[in-house]
RNA sequence: GGGCCUAUAGCUCAGUUGGUUAGAGCGCUACUCUGAUAAAGUAGAGGUCGGAUGUUCGAGUCAUCCUAGGCCCA
């Protein structure tokens, strides 16, 4: 008696057609899902409940369409979020875009064709900084759009921007309160400078892709001595950046080490000793080269000489203070030993000259440009001067060499050009007295993968003073206020900057108060010091103050502190962790570090980068660089996901579509063939949810509270068999597992155990259980698989919603949505599965794996006996390892003797063990020591008892035997298979079929190999699987004989209303009935004819 | 020079607290099964688990050192 339904549910599947569209699904889902609001109904499922999970998105930067990387990494966001979810946690689910700063500028300076600064300033600030908004606003959309069809369920509309007014705003608090601490300071230093973009490059941007192997023109000149007694000799110099020679103001050796004095082409020169015959290798010194005297660094300390470009004005003051300085840095590995310093060119060299009070020359304007001063290099970039610069030395007779040298040399990492180094002023929070206190954050967060914590704390205790400031125009406006008085002041929110303005406001807030240039630039306040009008500085932010601070702007820091203390600090946060350690995870911890002395995240997911498939860098201008709708469009999200979820996140994952269609393949086709078995055969029995004996549980429990299926008990009356008890009992475990794997971030593993389920249910429990769905009788047992083959597949569908959303859901609504009364619509509406303990049974489990293993043993005994499995075989001989497999044995021999065609099942301990010794003499030893006797002992080998010899040798005991005395390596000790078994090992177990085959079972096979053919003509002739036939079979006398015993078995099998053995038909009757033969082994031929009766 | 990571089959990688005789996928070949068929299964070979020493009843796994590669820093 069914149950009165009350909504419109189809009686029937629909059937799951195995040649599936997965994309065209997945494109179908999306439709429904938008269609039925899934996902503001999914992101509304907890809003009632008390625990939370806080997740702080690290904002994706909106400049360009999403790449499949950035689908890796949205892939965890997502599913750790669905998990949690499910899981009834309440969340936010707040996408985050960056969009200020440099690397917008540049893609918009692309846009536009324009080179450099002088370009954007002639185009006007306020245009070029509405189109940088106006990029991002575009490529925001484009991700959101792209990110949805990835399956990513977020707060779309509430996305928020890096460049919103909050955003500025709260980072201007920030760095006020780091002003209130002093920690904000001007400095002067040189800094690695693009020249195309104008500004300077932080520490944090230069180090990683800030490096590219560049070949530059290396000159070897000459300083010339002119103390009294080193006329005419000369210091050997060597530098890779002949535009900085300049600049020089002095030479450094190492005091330490040995220089020489040699004479070569007539010059006096110094160098390092250890570099001689690299020198000469390289062809600054010739072959000739004469050694005069050898002589510590220390002794040419203090040395002055003639510096190459002294002519030049910009050196005026600066040649008087020529000479030779002691810096223990300096090397002997390259080089000359000796070391052309320039304090306005170079970090190093500023330090250096600091110490030592040189006065340093600074050459080059924002653009790179020589300025005024430096004679024909003015004017000049940097980049195009080398060959003026040797012209130069040639005349002058310094130039000794110029070679090739290849280096790794810092580029600019958003547009490639060479950087060069240029003392600025530039702003700087001191970071000395926030170390403390990050360390201590960092300390208290735990990291996935755990190595993290080493990784950041290792970057703290580097890191140096954080440069903030940027000399572009799309970014934070700085709120510092320096005054010509020496004073700054910092602003620390817009009401502020209100109040003190003096001049602007009125004309800012009628621009729409965006806190951004040129509005912002017009608003000027009054020195708190000296009362005079000062204007803002015109630098703007770092980008990374942008993304670090939205654990307060997007959490209401300022508006609504409840709300920030309820959601901070985060749960979890997660990114790639090779740049963010010392980026976005960096400023997180700053800003969360400063402004409240916390962690600013619990819990740090983490993962590492994306190769293609072969291994190799993805790089856009190498053409192997994969744009995600491609990938979604050619591949499928699901087969993607999956991909990604299997990874280990710790390691570099090579993607490309070949490792998706090995995914696809190998997980996502076999679950889907799974799905279409069950909805194929449910069909045909009428089987609906109802006729479940096992409940089901979609929605929300209570915390706490046993839902139905977690309390439910298997009964002993309803049909459940031993491989129903096994698939459950595994199911329950998997529950239990990817729950614990998911809390601990240990996602390949949790993806791991899903594959195998899979594959146990598709290669066991299914083709085990294949002839109870095939039955014709509609029995318990036949219920039992399904309701348990239908349980699998749900919970499976629920397991997986996090993973593979689309196939997930696709499963779920039709074998639940549609057909089960108060059902969630969609999986993603559902509740995580829960495990119910008393199905797990660690027993049946492991007899399970133990035939799993055996029945492959077999196979494989079988494959090397060239015996198929249609043929029935005596008996099935397996030795096992433990004392409980022996008992175990006798659970499984049924399994086993099907699974095996075999008629018997046998330990091998009662045999004495499957594989015997086999002792051949070793005739390489024996043979030259014995020579004719050689005949006597292979007989006493092989009469003596094997097992006894084969103990004696592997124990290097001597072997007496018929009065020869054989050492232990003098013969040989061979496993070999007892005669007439066919015999497999694997990890210690070995499994063995008794070959020799009774004319009894020769018959069985020989009706076995009929049937398949008849089943084969069945399916080609397009029968129905439920139609009847009448059969003739034509073969020989002796095979008729061997299949009379057989013929109920073959007219069972293949639905055979008459069979007529031996007959042949009319040439009338062969042209309406199909037919088909076989070659037997023993070449006799069998004809089979069948017609539908 | 310092920190971190990696080293297992031809390739890509598993191997979670140490536990008997180290696995998977890919590729190749052959075979088997087949009313899940754009499937599935089995086999073959191939490994001094980078090297050495140590701890242990027992080491791919732990420790120390070394080598090589990668990343980060100086």
């Amino acid at each position: 008696m069914r149950r009165a339904r009350n909504k419109n549910v189809a009686s029937h599947f629909d059937s799951a057609d195995p040649k599936v569209d997965f994309v065209a699904n997945e494109e179908a889902i999306l439709k429904w899902w938008d269609d039925n609001d899934i996902p503001a109904r999914y992101r509304a499922l907890n809003d009632d409940k008390k625990k939370k999970f806080a997740f702080i998105d690290g904002p994706i930067t909106a400049n360009n369409d999403m790449a499949v990387h950035h689908a890796w990494g949205r892939t965890y966001k997502d599913l750790f979020i669905r998990f949690r979810n499910m899981q009834g946690y309440r969340q936010r689910f707040q996408n985050g875009f960056d969009g200020q700063g440099l690397w917008i500028e540049v893609e918009v300076e692309k846009e536009k064709g324009f080179k450099s600064k002088r370009d954007i300033e002639e185009y006007g600030i306020a245009q070029f900084v509405e189109d940088c908004k106006a990029r991002v606003d575009h490529f925001a959309a484009r991700i959101t759009e792209q990110s949805k069809r990835l399956g990513y369920f977020m707060d779309w509309d509430n996305s928020y921007h890096t460049k919103s007014d909050e955003n500025n705003y709260t980072i201007w608090h920030f760095l006020k309160t780091c002003a209130d601490k002093g920690w904000i300071y001007k400095g002067r230093d040189v800094m690695p400078w693009c020249p195309r973009c104008g500004t300077g490059l932080s520490q944090h941007e230069i180090v990683t892709e800030g490096y590219q192997d560049i070949t530059h023109d290396s000159p070897f000149l000459k300083f010339p001595l002119i103390d009294d007694g080193h006329e005419g000799e000369n210091l050997l110099i060597w530098t890779t950046t002949p535009w900085t020679l300049a600049a020089n103001v002095a030479a450094a050796v190492n005091p330490e080490n040995d220089y020489l004095k040699v004479e070569d082409r007539g010059s006096v020169i110094y160098f390092s000793k250890a570099l001689l015959e690299s020198l000469k290798r390289d062809h600054v010194l010739t072959d000739e080269a004469k050694v005069l005297a050898e002589l510590k660094g220390s002794e040419l300390v203090g040395l002055r000489y003639k510096g190459p470009f002294d002519e030049l004005p910009a050196q005026a003051e600066t040649i008087s203070q020529h000479r030779v300085l002691a810096w223990d840095e300096v090397g002997e590995s390259e080089g000359t030993g000796i070391v052309h310093t320039a304090p306005g060119a170079g970090a190093e060299d500023f330090k250096l000259g600091k110490e030592n009070g040189l006065t340093p020359i600074a050459p080059l304007d924002q653009n790179g440009i020589y300025k005024e001063g430096f004679g024909e290099l003015t004017g000049k970039a940097a980049a195009d001067v080398k060959d003026m610069v040797f012209a130069s030395l040639e005349e002058k007779g310094l130039l000794v060499r110029v070679n090739k040298y290849t280096h790794r040399y810092p580029v600019c990492w958003r547009c490639g050009t060479e950087l060069v180094f240029r003392l600025v002023d530039e702003w700087f929070i001191g970071m000395d007295e926030i170390r403390p206190k990050m360390e201590k954050a960092t300390n208290g967060m735990e990291w996935y993968p755990e190595f993290g914590k080493a990784r950041e704390l290792d970057w703290l205790k580097n890191m140096q003073d954080w440069m903030i400031s940027k000399k572009r125009y799309y970014g934070l406006a700085l709120p510092i206020y320096a005054c010509d008085c020496g004073h700054f002041d910092v602003i620390g929110s817009k009401e502020e900057l209100q109040e003190r303005a003096v001049e602007g406001w009125p004309e800012f807030e009628a621009s729409g108060g965006s806190p951004h240039r040129p509005g912002i630039d017009g608003v000027k306040i009054a020195c708190s010091d000296c009362g005079e009008t000062v204007s803002r500085i015109q630098d703007v932010g770092n980008a990374w103050l942008d993304a670090g601070i939205v654990s307060f702007s997007t959490l209401k820091y300022n508006t609504d502190r409840d709300y920030w203390n309820e959601w901070f600090p985060a749960d979890w946060m997660s990114e790639s962790f090779p740049g963010q350690f010392r980026n976005w995870f960096y400023s997180m911890i700053v800003m969360a570090a400063v402004l409240e002395d916390s962690l600013p995240a619990k819990q740090v997911f983490s993962y590492a980068l994306m190769r293609d498939e072969n291994g190799e860098e993805m790089h856009k201008s190498k053409g192997n660089a994969i744009w995600f709708t491609d990938a979604a469009d050619k591949m499928g999200v699901d087969v993607m996901r999956w991909t990604f979820s299997r990874h280990n996140p710790a390691s570099n994952i090579n993607f490309g579509f070949k490792t998706g269609d090995e995914v696809r393949r190998q997980f996502v086709i076999p679950l889907w063939n799974i799905y279409s078995f069950f909805t194929t055969y449910a069909n045909l029995d009428n089987w609906t949810p109802e006729d479940c004996t096992i409940p089901a549980v979609f929605g929300f429990t209570e915390d706490g509270e046993q839902n139905a299926y977690e309390s439910w008990t298997m009964p002993s009356d309803e049909g459940f068999s031993e491989l129903d008890r096994w698939i459950l009992s595994e199911l329950n475990q998997l529950i239990a597992q990817i729950t614990g794997n998911l809390e601990n971030w240990q996602l390949p593993y949790a993806a791991g155990e899903v594959e195998q389920f899979v594959e146990d249910l598709s290669n066991w429990y299914v083709r085990r259980s294949r002839r109870r769905f095939w039955k014709t009788e509609g029995d318990k047992d036949k219920n039992a698989a399904y309701s348990t083959l239908y349980t699998c597949l749900t919970t499976l569908s629920r397991l997986l919603a996090p993973f593979t959303p689309f196939i997930a859901d696709i499963m779920y609504r039709n074998l639940v949505a549609d057909r089960v009364d108060d059902a969630p619509d969609s999986v993603h509406l559902t509740s995580w599965p829960k495990t119910n303990e008393s199905l797990v049974d660690q027993d049946v489990m492991n007899e399970t794996r133990l035939a799993i293993r055996l029945a492959s043993l077999g196979r494989s005994a079988r494959a090397q006996s060239r015996l198929k499995v249609r043929q029935p075989l005596g008996e099935f001989v397996a030795e096992v390892r433990h004392d409980w497999e022996h008992f175990a044995l006798a659970k499984i021999e049924q399994v086993l003797k099907e699974e095996l065609n075999v008629k018997a099942v046998r330990d091998a301990s009662e045999m004495g063990g499957l594989l015997g010794f086999e002792i051949k003499p070793n005739l390489r030893l024996l043979g030259p020591k014995y020579g004719k006797q050689m005949g006597e002992i292979r007989n006493a080998l092989m009469a003596a008892d094997a097992d006894e010899i084969a103990r004696a040798s592997e124990a290097g005991e001597t072997i007496s035997i018929d009065g020869f005395e054989l050492e232990s390596d003098e013969v040989l000790v061979e496993r070999v298979a007892l005669s007439d078994y066919a015999v497999a090992t694997d990890a210690g177990y070995a499994g063995a079929v008794f070959t020799v085959v009774s004319e009894e079972l020769k018959a069985e096979g020989t009706a076995r190999e009929v049937v398949r053919v008849i089943q084969n003509l069945r399916k080609s002739s397009g029968l129905e699987i439920s139609d009847r036939i009448n059969l003739w079979i034509s073969c020989s006398e002796s095979v008729t004989g061997t299949l009379m015993t057989h013929v109920d078995y073959i007219a069972e099998e293949t639905l055979a209303n008459n069979i007529e053995l031996g007959a042949v038909l009319s040439d009338d009757a062969m042209g309406v009935a199909a037919t088909d033969s076989i070659q037997l082994d023993d070449d006799t031929k069998v004809t089979v004819t069948l017609e539908k009766a």
